[in-house]
DNA sequence: GGTAGACCTGGACGC
DNA sequence: GCGTCCAGGTCTACC
């Protein structure tokens, strides 16, 4: 079947939700702005697909797929797809967070969009550490181009190929990493979290353990600073993508907010603790309520984050950003 | 317990 | 063009 529908929750607002974090401009990830349409190579059981998501006003998601999809294939993209948009994000939750918060109620906004499987997350915020935003841009868009499988022919011009998966990247020669990908010493890092995270392999980490919301935070925080390559902002913002929210991911942005918007002074730890003060009122929330803010803010300089151009807009969102 | 310096890349800047 | 400097978290070594 090639096209199908997927129910979406009543608060959910696919051009707002689909780019409400910065991944929504990483490869594969492509929004076209003209067409509030969401498109990406998923490597799925049986072969790569080529998939275009959109949402005309009070319907389901539409799901078309470049290739016909078996029931395995379709009930693992609709996983994915659920996982990228938070569907499954529990509806009283997110009143929760507006009863803590409530600048979002009357818009509904809660949801964050993030990536279709933790090790894509996990090698996202790698790559997005210690480095500028269009350095990220570039080692995701090579990551793909290199080691991601490529999209199956007829598939529309904007799909590319598909993020590597686990398995690939944990075969990847670091001299290929660093010499094609662009990621600098980042090369071991990120061979060794791929054998962790490919669940095939010995050793590997158990992945439910990190998603179970029965596991307490403090338990999955320690288990990821212990992660090469893997510190205390990384561990925070990959909290964040499994949707434990209680801990901000301070980088020198969050400082240089904390400064301009907030009015902090101090060492930049000194401001760190200061923002985490801030936000600490909105409890498990805490997230939540500091990126919408920040997002807001950024939405107010530049538009709606669902008509910033991947090419254009979406590489000056940028740290520089904020001092401009 | 905290912290100085190295790690890489791409972009900005000075010539 | 070409060289130099800088931004950006994490890690190691050293207090």
């Amino acid at each position: 079947v090639p096209t199908f529908r997927l129910p979406t929750p009543a608060d959910f607002h696919f051009a707002r939700d689909a780019c409400s974090y910065g991944y929504f401009l990483l490869a594969p990830n492509h929004w076209s702005v003209h067409d509030r349409a969401f498109t990406r190579t998923f490597s799925l059981p049986g072969g790569a697909a080529a998939v275009r998501i959109t949402q005309p006003r009070g319907t389901p998601l539409l799901i078309f797929s470049s290739r016909s999809l078996g029931g395995p294939g379709r009930a693992g993209l609709t996983a994915l797809v659920r996982r990228m948009f938070r569907l499954d994000e529990d509806e009283a939750t997110i009143r929760a967070f507006h009863r803590l918060d409530p600048r979002w109620r009357r818009s509904g906004r809660g949801r964050l969009f993030r990536s279709p499987t933790l090790f894509e997350d996990v090698v996202k915020t790698v790559t997005s550490c210690n480095v500028t935003w269009p350095n990220t841009v570039h080692m995701n868009r090579r990551l793909c181009d290199v080691l991601g499988e490529p999209p199956p022919p007829g598939a529309p011009l904007e799909a590319g190929h598909a993020f590597p998966d686990a398995a690939r990247l944990a075969r990847a020669r670091p001299q290929t990493l660093r010499a094609r990908c662009r990621v600098g010493y980042r090369d071991r890092r990120l061979i060794e979290l791929a054998r962790l995270l490919d669940p095939a392999r010995r050793g590997a980490l158990d992945q439910a353990w990190f998603e179970d919301p029965a596991t307490p935070d403090q338990q999955v925080y320690d288990a990821l600073i212990e992660l090469t390559g893997i510190g205390p902002y990384a561990a925070a913002n990959i909290m964040q993508l499994l949707g434990r929210y209680s801990r901000l991911p301070l980088d020198t942005e969050g400082v240089r907010y904390g400064r301009t918007v907030l009015g902090y002074a101090g060492s930049p730890a000194q401001v760190m603790r200061q923002v985490q003060a801030h936000f600490q009122p909105f409890g498990a929330h805490a997230f939540r309520s500091y990126w919408f803010e920040m997002w807001r803010f950024y939405e107010a300089k530049h538009g709606p984050a669902h008509t910033w151009e991947r090419d254009s807009t979406g590489r000056l969102f940028t740290a520089a950003l904020l001092s401009k």
